[in-house]
DNA sequence: CGGTATCCGCTCTGATACTG
DNA sequence: CAGTATCAGAGCGGATACCG
């Protein structure tokens, strides 16, 4: 028998697509994947991110508990960041999004050419 | 050594996080994991989202190769949609963070309580 | 260096109303 | 039933300026 719990609104699915359904989210605990680093370097290593986004994201993360921070009171201050256990078992899945995206964003961009040739209005690049 | 690639912006994985992404993308495709449904059955398996929204969730899918539309022009009219092979490689993800979401959901939301408890500031909920 | 605060445009989103 | 069109509001996100 097919499960009923599946009218999706309501469970806590919902809530983690909140999470990681943000802009920055994903790629800021991906970039912390290799280990702690620190603000500047993440936000090196996502190069487009704003300082507001990057801080605001990380704040979130910190307190979804993903992501622990940890401030050095030297001058200047130096503040790293690192993924939490909890945080850590979020990184197969986003290690297999980027599998998926090598593997078939190809078709994705084809099937849009494809797509745009027949509404012939589109102009999303 | 460390591959050089990782400058996270550019990449492909980029833009299937931006598919990925959206508010509702996620739940659509999870909705058709068992097959094809009509438009209707679409939106009671979601419940909260809008006609407006599910549609352009559609369309955008469709457009990407995610989703096939099939119309039978009758009255009224009959419109379903299904998974394409390349939308189905997206399942496996799709479960991966459902499981996540039942595995580890309670944590992030202890982790909230206690983040706010010292922030003292927060009403999210 | 690592933030915070503010202003502002733009997109996303949801109601509402209308069509075939 | 399955859309389309339009409008208005909320929030995201970037630029800029300032602080410890």
């Amino acid at each position: 028998m097919r499960e009923p719990d599946i009218s999706i609104a309501e469970c806590s699915y919902r809530r983690v697509l909140e999470i990681v359904s943000n802009k920055w989210t994903a790629l800021v605990i991906y970039a912390l994947e290799d280990g702690t680093l620190r603000y500047g370097l993440i936000k090196s290593r996502i190069a487009d991110i704003s300082q507001k986004m990057l801080t605001q994201t990380l704040k979130q993360l910190e307190r979804d508990g993903l992501v622990v921070r940890k401030v050095t009171p030297v001058v200047p201050p130096v503040v790293d960041y690192a993924l939490t256990p909890l945080g850590r078992t979020l990184l197969p899945f986003l290690r297999m999004l980027k599998d998926w995206s090598s593997a078939h964003y190809a078709s994705v961009s084809e099937a849009r050419e494809a797509y745009d040739a027949v509404h012939q209005d589109a102009s999303h690049g």
